[in-house]
DNA sequence: GCACCATCTGAAAGTTACTATCTTTTCGGA
DNA sequence: TCCGAAAAGATAGTAACTTTCAGATGGTGC
């Protein structure tokens, strides 16, 4: 059912058709009005329609761009990224290992302003219970393309048990990482109605997390990953 | 969510209460109802109002029993169980392993009838993506509170880095373990419309109950993860 | 430059899950 | 037998999708 739209990454190839561009923009423009609408009045409160009034588009033309509402937020850009820099590290890194360095390279390459997006995009999805469910359905695709990937690393079938344990526990790791990052910056609440960027890391007191304190908590939480997880 | 029977309590009322069997009765007929209904023509394709119709309720009593359509197949009585049995394992088993225990303990003290239910409710969810979703995030629910046990179970608090990295790690494991569970029901169709099964192998003994091979995967893939996920 | 074609877009109507409110029925206790 | 309370039913909504069809637009071969 999810057919994946091919490659709309921007960036990916310069000299793409003009029809692709005006697509990617009115994909982001649908992206991030419905984010603002989404954390001025609410989730729930917001229907399809407003979003597509915000964006100045019909309300079939949304769902041409997202199945769903909550496609909406969950759609990562991050992934395939990860993906690929887990290929990339050297073969005799060991496996866990080769995702820590991918996680800290890819999340090390955002800017202040996607890191910012990213933590809010998490807060909304933790807040919503649907959200959730639509995330973890991300996740579990997430999973199996590491595992892939890890199978590859290893020579080894990628329906091998080890191999989507492997996969499943480094997952499952990244999210309560990422979730433990959130929620010590809880301490910041909502950002005003009014303001339409997200505010900028590093002022008015606490900082926002920053991308260091997830790096050095994931690392830590793979530590013990490979002990066995003991207590 | 569902309330909880409450009036356990013996001798102080002896009559359980006329209506309170007539509720039961209902609930499991619009159960029974909807998870054939399911399984002849399609979950997609079946409405909450066949369902109504064919259990003689009307349509706005079902979602007076099951808040969503999904809860009809998701709804599951084990978790709570599989707490308790978490909990009562003997505290120099290791955490991991004590998950691989209680949950074993669990399926292995099911009932004839309440297994074969949960066999077709496994492999009806292993069919619809939605289900699965909504399943996962049952998981996800579970293993918070699973999270919360093992914190007090090993005297740590529940947001020390090693409890989530545990935590988050046996759920990343049961999506990976569900997901091939999945795939596996899915290239061997079962024989679906007949009731007749064999004999469950192991009842008596500990060895692995077969629920879509979930259970049995789910054991040994945790087997991995106490093992540092050496590939 | 021009016609052809695939794709994108919009409008409108339909389906369905789910909610809210109100009335009727039914049960339990006295 | 009667009364209060809980459950069930009927009805009318809301909003997320889906489908269908007609028209606009950009890319491509000529």
């Amino acid at each position: 059912m999810t057919s994946l739209p091919s490659g709309d990454r921007p960036g990916d190839r310069p000299a793409v058709g003009l029809r692709e561009r005006k697509k990617a923009k009115t994909r982001a423009a649908i992206q991030q009005h419905a984010l603002r609408l989404f954390r001025e009045q609410g989730y729930a409160e917001t229907t399809v329609d407003q979003i597509a009034e915000a964006a100045e588009i019909s309300p079939s033309t949304f769902f041409r761009y997202f199945a769903t509402k909550e496609d909406v937020v969950i759609q990562d850009q991050y992934d395939p990224l990860m993906i690929a820099a887990f290929k990339a590290q050297p073969p005799d890194v060991s496996p866990v290992q080769a995702v820590r360095e991918a996680m800290i390279s890819v999340f090390g390459s955002l800017s202040e302003q996607e890191w910012a997006e990213e933590v809010q995009r998490q807060k909304l999805i933790a807040k919503v219970p649907e959200l959730q469910a639509a995330a973890l359905r991300q996740v579990a695709a997430g999973i199996e393309m590491l595992a892939a990937a890890a199978a590859e690393r290893a020579g080894r079938r990628p329906d091998d048990l080890a191999v989507l344990a492997f996969a499943g526990a480094v997952v499952g790791v990244a999210i309560a990482t990422m979730a433990a990052a959130s929620a010590a910056s809880a301490a910041s609440p909502a950002p005003s109605a009014r303001s339409g960027r997200s505010a900028r890391p590093g002022r008015s007191g606490r900082t926002a997390p920053q991308v260091g304190d997830f790096a050095s908590l994931f690392a830590a939480a793979l530590d013990h990953l490979e002990d066995g997880l003991k207590l």
